[in-house]
This record gives C-alpha cells, sequence and structure tokens, in this order.
DNA sequence: AAAACGCATGGTA
DNA sequence: GTACCATGCGTTT
C-alpha cells in the first residue's frame, strides 16, 4: 500500500494490487485526506462490507459478538463500523447493538451510539498507513450495556491508558491531546463541530460479515491490544464527540460531559446510532469533520459535515418500523425537506451534496447511477442518481423520483428519510409528511404556537390513504408525539429560517391562511405569561409585547338565537363547533376540555349544539380557515404553519388580500426568485440580512405593519428614554414634524439617512400626520437577527405599484387602512384622514415612487430603511426599517 | 408544442 | 467570501 492512493496505478489493497480502472473507486480515507483508490473488485468488497472477510482473514484481532457469537474482527479500521465496544468489555456486532438499541430504547443509548467516530481515530493511528472509512459504515460504534450505562470510564482513565494502546506514532500524542482538550473544556465551538460531524455519521451496520482483519493495521497484532484500544478510542470518542448539539446530545460520561453540557433529558432525543465518519487524521485535529462512514467520496471536498437540516430524526419506532420483522438493522443517513422543485413534476429531487457524497455510491460521471430504493411500504423504485457540474462543484439529483413522491403523496414541505437498511444495504426512503415534520423539528422546542390546528391529530389525519399510521410518515414518530404533548416546547427558527418557516406551509395550510388583515388581527393573541406594555402612540393605546404575538384560534362570529353575539370554535380533537360568548379569546389550539363556559360540552363526546346546515350556513361568513376546516376536518387537519410576529401579520395579511396562493402543484418550500411584479410575501419581503430593498415609496403591507410597529416601538423607547423627550416626541409627532430621538442602544431599531448619514445617530422620524405611515430615514446602523425591510433600488421597477400586477397593493393599503381606521375609530376617534388609504396616498405623494434626491425627501421617508448597505442607490433614501422579531405588539381599540 | 434535460443564476447559510 | 442548493430558463428531444 502507498501512501498516496492516487498516484498508484494499482488498487490500494496491498493484497489485490490489481491495476484500477481508468475510474478507481474511492474507498476509505486517508491520512492525507485522500481516499484510497480500489479496482472495482476491492471496492465491492469494501462497499459490501466484505473487504475484510475477503483479504484479511488470517489477521489478528477477531473476537465475538457477545450477543450472537458471530466473529467480528475488532482490530480492523475497516471493520470498525460492524461493532460496538460494551462497558463490561467485549464487543458485540451492530446488528446485535441496533436490536438492543431498538429493544431498550433507551435514551441514552442514542448518545452512545455517537461514540463511534474517535475509535476511528485511534484505528487511524494505529494503523501505520491508514484509517479507513468503510462505505456507509462509520468508525467503530460504541455503547455501554444499558445497565452500566452510567459506569463509564473516567476520561483520565482514558487518557492514561491511551498511550498504551497506541503505538509511539506521532499521532497519538495529538490526539490525545485533542481528546483531553475536549474533554476537559467541551468549549461551544467543540459542541458544535462535534454535532456537525455527528451528523456526518453514518451508522453501518451490519456488514454482518464478521471476519474482518484491519487491512491496514499493522500497528495492531493481536486481540487484546486491540480490544483494548478500541474501547479506549471509543471512550474518547464519545467524549470527544459529545457536544453535541440537544438534538443529538451524545452520551459520553454522563458524569462529565452532560454536566458541563448542561444538557437536559429533555434534550435527550432517541435517535438512530449514526455511524460516524470520523478523520482519524491526529493532524488535523480540527479538520477531522469528513465523513468517515461516508462512502468514498467522489471528492474530498465533500467531506464536511452535514447540516443540521439534514440530520436524520428517527424515533425508535421509525427505525422499528423500517426495520421490521426483517431482523434488519436500519442506519439513519438523512433527511430533507422536499422542495417545491423535489415535489414537484420534474421529478428530480435535489440531495443535499454532503449527503449524496456520503451515503450514495460514489459518481464519477454526470450520469450516475441507477440506485434502487425501497419505500417503506417495501416497494421498489429505481432512481438515477446523479450530479449536475454546479460551480466548480456538483449538484446532485435523484432523477425520476415523482412516482414515488406521488405514491407517498408528499408535497413540498414534507420530509424524506433516507437509510439504510443492513445487512442488506437497502437504501430505504421513508418520509414523515409536513405537519409531522414540524413537529419533529419542533422536538425540543414548543408547540405552543400552532396555529390553531391540532399537531397531534395531523399525524393522525394527514394521510387520507391507506398507510398505516406508521406508514403515514414513513415510519412514524410516536415517540415524538408523545414528547411534543408533554413537554411544551418552544419553537424556535432553529435550524431553518424564514425560509424554512415558509417551506412548512402546505398547500392547505396556505389555504388556511386565506384570511384578512383584520381576522389575522382579530386571530393574534398574547403570548403566554406576558403582560403587555400599553403605550399611547397619536392618543391609541397600543399593547406591545416582547414576545411575538400568537395566532389564536380561528372562530365564526355569529348571533345566537337570544341576540346575543357568540362565536364558534371548532374542538381539535373531536371537530366538532362549541359556542363560545363573544368575547372569548382562544388559544392557538383549543378543544372542547377547555370549554368552560358550556361545561355541558366540555368533552368531545358531547353532541355538537349546530346542526350541519346550520354550520354550514355559518361558513360563507367565516373565512376560509373554518370553512375549510368544516370540510376537511375528518381528513387533514393539518397544522397551520406557525408564524410569528411580523412574518405572520405579513403573511396574514397579504394572504388575505388576495395573493394568489400556490396550487397543490406548486406548493413551494423555498419561493422562486423574485419575479418584477410579483408581490406575494416572498418577493415583498427582502431576505434576511441583506436581502432586496423596498422601494421608498413602497407602501405594501409588510412596510406598513413595519412601519406601524416601528413606530409604536419608536414610541416607547422615547418614553423611556425620557420623559421630557417623549414630550417632544408626541408634539412634534402630532404637528407632523420631524422628531429626533436617539438612536436606540440596542440597535433594535434604527434607521438613519442615507442621504446624508448622521453620526450622531439620531434618528429622525416623520410623522405623516395621522396618517399609518411613518416616515423614517435612518443612519447607517447594524441589525442583528432583525426583520428588515430595505429599499431595494434595483427592484423598483419590480416592486413599483404600476408593476404590481392586479392593484395588490392596493388591497393591501386598503385592509391596512382599514384596519387602522378601525382601531382609530374606535379607540379615540381621532383625526382621521378622509382618505380611503393613506398609505397609498402617502406613496403617492412621496413622489409617485420616484427616486428622491437625497433620501431627504420626507414623503418618501415612509419607506422605512435599514442597513448601511443601501447606500448603493444614488438617490434613494435607503431607510431602513429594522424590527425585533421577538418583538410584537397587538393594537387594541 | 410539450417534456425533459442540464447548466446558470442568485438567494441563503 | 464561499459553498450550497432551489429553481429559472435555454436547449434538446
Amino acid at each position: 500500500m502507498s501512501s498516496s492512493s492516487s498516484a498508484s496505478k494499482v488498487c490500494y489493497n496491498s493484497e489485490c494490487k490489481e491495476v484500477k480502472s481508468e475510474f478507481p473507486r474511492k474507498g476509505w480515507r486517508l491520512r492525507t485526506g485522500e481516499y484510497c483508490e480500489l479496482c472495482d473488485r476491492c471496492y465491492f468488497a469494501y462497499e459490501e462490507g466484505r473487504f475484510c472477510e475477503t483479504f484479511h482473514m488470517n489477521a489478528a484481532g477477531w473476537r465475538c459478538c457477545e450477543s450472537c457469537g458471530k466473529r467480528v474482527h475488532c482490530g480492523c479500521i475497516v471493520s470498525s463500523h460492524a461493532f460496538t465496544l460494551l462497558d463490561p468489555g467485549g464487543i458485540e456486532c451492530m446488528t446485535c447493538a441496533r436490536k438492543n438499541y431498538v429493544m431498550t430504547s433507551n435514551p441514552a443509548w442514542p448518545t452512545s451510539m455517537f461514540f463511534h467516530s474517535p475509535l476511528s481515530e485511534r484505528l487511524k493511528d494505529l494503523s501505520t498507513k491508514n484509517w479507513t472509512q468503510l462505505a456507509g459504515s462509520g468508525p467503530v460504534p460504541w455503547r455501554q450495556a444499558p445497565s452500566l450505562f452510567n459506569s463509564s470510564i473516567p476520561s483520565s482513565e482514558l487518557h492514561t491508558r491511551v498511550p498504551h494502546e497506541v503505538d509511539g506514532s506521532t499521532g497519538i500524542n495529538k490526539l490525545n491531546a485533542s481528546e483531553r482538550i475536549f474533554v476537559s473544556t467541551l468549549e461551544k465551538k467543540k459542541v458544535e463541530e462535534f454535532s456537525e460531524r455527528l451528523m456526518k455519521v453514518n451508522l453501518s451496520i451490519g456488514t454482518q460479515q464478521s471476519l474482518e482483519n484491519g487491512i491496514g493495521n499493522p500497528g495492531i497484532n493481536h486481540e487484546e491490544k486491540s480490544s483494548s484500544c478500541l474501547n479506549i478510542s471509543q471512550q474518547s470518542a464519545s467524549l470527544k464527540e459529545e457536544p453535541s448539539t440537544p438534538q443529538f446530545v451524545p452520551y459520553g460520561s454522563p458524569s462529565e460531559t452532560n454536566p458541563q453540557l448542561g444538557f437536559t433529558g429533555t434534550n435527550l432525543r432517541p435517535i438512530a446510532p449514526l455511524a460516524k465518519n470520523y478523520n482519524g487524521n491526529g493532524v488535523e485535529s480540527s479538520g477531522d469533520n469528513q465523513i468517515r462512514n461516508a462512502r468514498p467520496r467522489v471528492d474530498a471536498r465533500g467531506r464536511n459535515q452535514l447540516l443540521p437540516r439534514y440530520w436524520p430524526r428517527f424515533t425508535d419506532q421509525e427505525l422499528q418500523h423500517i426495520s421490521g420483522d426483517k431482523n434488519s438493522v436500519i442506519t439513519p443517513l438523512f433527511e430533507k425537506m422536499l422542495s417545491a422543485s423535489d415535489a414537484g413534476r420534474i421529478g428530480r429531487l435535489v440531495l443535499p451534496k454532503k449527503c449524496a457524497e456520503a451515503y450514495f455510491p460514489p459518481i464519477s460521471q454526470p450520469e450516475g447511477l441507477p440506485l434502487k430504493v425501497q419505500d417503506s411500504k417495501g416497494k421498489e423504485w429505481i432512481f438515477q442518481f446523479r450530479f449536475w457540474p454546479n460551480n466548480n462543484s456538483r449538484m446532485y439529483v435523484l432523477e425520476g423520483v415523482t412516482p414515488c413522491i406521488q405514491s407517498m403523496q408528499l408535497l413540498a414541505g414534507d420530509i424524506v428519510t433516507f437509510s439504510r437498511l443492513e445487512p442488506e444495504g437497502k437504501l430505504v426512503m421513508g418520509f414523515r409528511k409536513a405537519s409531522t415534520s414540524l413537529q419533529s423539528d419542533q422536538e425540543n422546542e414548543a408547540n405552543k404556537t400552532t396555529n390553531g390546528v391540532s399537531a397531534h391529530a395531523e399525524v393522525e389525519l394527514a394521510d387520507p390513504s391507506s398507510w398505516s399510521n406508521v406508514d403515514k410518515s414513513g415510519y412514524i414518530a410516536k415517540e415524538a408525539l408523545e414528547d411534543k404533548s408533554l413537554i411544551p416546547k418552544k419553537r424556535k427558527n432553529s435550524n431553518l429560517g424564514s425560509k424554512s418557516k415558509r417551506l412548512r406551509i402546505e398547500n392547505e395550510d396556505v389555504i388556511e391562511l386565506k384570511v384578512t388583515w383584520e381576522e389575522a388581527q382579530g386571530l393574534l393573541r398574547p403570548p403566554a405569561n406576558h403582560v403587555p406594555t400599553v403605550v399611547v402612540i397619536e392618543g391609541f393605546e397600543f399593547e406591545e409585547y416582547e414576545d411575538a404575538p400568537i395566532l389564536g384560534k380561528p372562530t365564526i362570529y355569529a348571533t345566537g338565537r337570544a341576540g346575543e353575539k357568540i362565536q364558534w370554535v371548532q374542538c381539535e380533537d373531536c371537530f366538532k363547533w362549541r359556542k363560545l360568548p363573544i368575547n372569548a379569546l382562544l388559544p392557538s389550539k383549543w378543544t372542547c376540555s377547555e370549554n368552560s363556559w358550556d361545561p355541558e360540552r366540555s368533552l368531545c363526546s358531547a353532541a355538537q349544539e349546530l346542526t350541519t346546515e346550520q354550520l354550514q350556513d355559518l361558513l360563507p361568513r367565516c373565512n376560509t380557515v373554518a370553512s375549510k376546516k368544516l370540510k376537511a376536518a375528518k381528513q387533514d387537519p393539518d397544522n397551520i404553519e406557525v408564524l410569528e410576529g411580523l412574518d405572520t401579520l405579513a403573511n396574514l395579511a397579504i394572504l388575505g388580500e388576495g395573493e394568489s396562493l400556490p396550487s397543490s402543484a406548486q406548493a413551494t418550500t423555498k419561493h422562486p426568485r423574485h419575479r418584477p411584479g410579483c408581490s406575494c410575501i416572498v418577493c415583498i419581503q427582502p431576505p434576511s440580512g441583506k436581502g432586496p430593498k423596498h422601494k421608498q415609496t413602497c407602501t405594501c403591507n409588510v412596510c406598513l405593519t413595519v412601519k406601524r410597529r416601528f413606530r409604536t416601538l419608536m414610541m416607547r423607547r422615547e418614553k423611556k428614554q425620557s420623559d421630557k423627550e417623549a414630550e417632544t416626541t408626541r408634539r412634534k409627532q402630532h404637528k407632523g414634524q420631524l422628531l429626533v430621538v436617539d438612536k436606540p442602544e440596542d440597535d433594535t431599531l434604527s434607521y438613519c439617512n442615507a442621504g446624508s448619514s448622521s453620526p450622531n445617530q439620531k434618528i429622525e422620524i416623520l410623522e405623516l400626520s395621522d396618517d399609518d405611515l411613518n416616515m423614517t430615514k435612518s443612519s447607517t446602523s447594524p441589525f442583528k437577527g432583525q426583520i428588515d425591510l430595505n429599499i431595494q433600488p434595483e427592484r423598483e421597477d419590480e416592486l413599483s405599484p404600476g408593476s404590481d400586477s392586479g392593484g395588490m397593493m392596493k388591497l393591501l393599503h386598503d385592509a391596512t387602512a382599514r384596519y387602522l381606521r378601525q382601531q382609530r375609530l374606535s379607540s379615540s376617534g381621532g383625526s382621521e384622514k378622509s382618505s380611503g388609504n393613506g398609505s397609498q396616498r402617502a406613496a403617492s405623494e412621496a413622489g409617485g415612487g420616484e427616486p428622491l434626491s437625497n433620501g431627504v425627501n420626507l414623503e418618501s421617508s415612509n419607506v422605512v430603511n435599514l442597513e448601511s448597505s443601501n447606500h448603493d442607490s444614488s438617490n434613494d433614501c435607503p431607510a431602513t426599517l429594522s424590527i425585533k422579531p421577538s418583538a410584537s405588539m397587538t393594537a387594541t381599540g
């Protein structure tokens, strides 16, 4: 074996020496970072886990599985994926390990499942020539016997032992060093690093071919030694990798790791063990984030860790289901939320590059290979796994997935999961409907923000097909559900940004989101346990909450028999409609049990007061949500995406104003590029961070909303800053004068005069009298984690009212104006402008969308602007508005 | 003309 | 600044 696999013309397998083919297959990863190149025969042996069995039958280091007695070679890095180390000593083949895992379902188990890579690392070091990465398998897995869960070996012991177990190669010290550092600090960085690497791990079960021998592990000459080494490696590995993300909390040394990391039980999630590919190169301790067990990479560059969004999130049930009665072991590989393209008719499923390179066969030609995939029902599909050259990189796709996607009734936003079934080595494709996925995504988060549709019921009802419960989601997550029901979790964007938020909106949901602006407001509920701060703006009181409002349960307002005002609400569980007082404010999820107004109907078993006909009569009066729900209640009460804060408002408002919604076929998880004239919520919103800037004269709902809230927030800040200043501010506001206030310290809100950025960081606000528009300009100001609307000069044409096809803008304006008017009238009857649409009018006044000479044009400043980066436009005053997503407010009459 | 193909583009992380 | 990836869109079938 040569140190440079690619340099040689022959197979890397020293016992082969066959001339490599023109396109040599890549095997395990070498110290150099490259992958050894094998001849076809050896490659397949490697790929199928028969490598050692085939070539190293006579090597030392064979042990028997403590459970099934099967012989497994423990001293070979190539076989490291095939067994797991037991605390009491001995090893267990992965098949047994997996079984035990599934059976015991010990929450801590999953963590231990990740204690693989280190071993590989050790092995690598042990091996003087190479460290391997078995295709489709990972580093030596290690786990503790459930009963010995807390008896992990002290890291100190590990450290002291390590030197004895590894040879004196140079890499050892480095490894030990890094290990110590890791164990002792567990700094966040490491945590993150680990968590990422974790995902790369591919649990390789399997390869039950027991007899294996390290192909290039001269350093390990006898069983005992290798065994001990493995143990050590594993331990250290576990320790090293423990710092994982909450979702994959590695369970290493409970006594140290968990406490240090602060992981809690609720964070633990049973996740299928993943055999992790690990870069055993001790030299690059920080760069060992390569996928080890990953398949041979076409390109070593693909060794980076998988993004969390692709982490497989399997529950025991799912795994069990997949493995079924076949006694098979399932190895979760990755999952992906279907994009519109993926779910579209094109039939191409874009595969995350790293996933593709890690878990799918290496392909050197764009044409790729046909890949046989089995769905969770056992049906086999053949997709073309290929790639497109793309920016010096590759874009991997699975072609021909349409039939499969359709078979599973998947839509954009749903999640497909890829696993490997061992020992068959079959690729298994499962799925989770968006609703279920959402839950999964929120596993460590609250689901309190559900928008009114039962998250639990979704799983049951999401799939109208004959799929069993399990099948419905691919393999379902009963446990996940339980978790959610028991543990209040707060939903966060987590890995999913706003983009992903949109992704979660299924068609049904989108349709259900078709509520008017007023309705959207009506659905807003202050977040629990939050006391609003009441501020007065222009004589109107506003309740502000630090946290985003949540969407309340949609109800149907009606008049009771006695003429009293009532509202009808549908139970999340039984879908019966219950009558409630008109003033009842409901949480997003409401069930009969919460019907404190009518104890007799506080149970789902109680009959519905309304007849179907009566309800039907009511429906036209209610929004689409109710109507749709009535019709689909028994079918698919999928949850509506929980949109929070401004996003929610904006989306609802937009949708409510007649924005054409994507059809099922058009369901998109990621909006296409911004298109001229498109006024959808995507196009009118800037991407986070930089994004398109809204036109100065933009009066879209988003801008209006932002402006309004901005003003409110500004006012509050102002008020807090000083009474005097507040006095001045209010006075000036009412006079429609320019306000000057200090820039918020936290930069939550800031804007400037782009044309003449004020160094003093003063904020100027121009109020258009009583109008809704706030004329603002801002100087540069960094924004962090804020929603911002930017003027995007280059998109002015696109966003200009004139290009707004079909008066979408007008509708939005009207809706907003109506709402605001309503608010004002009900609150103080303030001097409202007679104009039906102040926003629009203001926009007109702003010069009909014409660029301002210097951004000082007050009328134009209604456009809030954000970042300093907007100064690219000469004349435009890229005023920027930024609002903390978390900050929200509800207006009260 | 429609569908499929595959590279290009650009938003996002 | 780079890489990824969703999807636009021109080209080919």
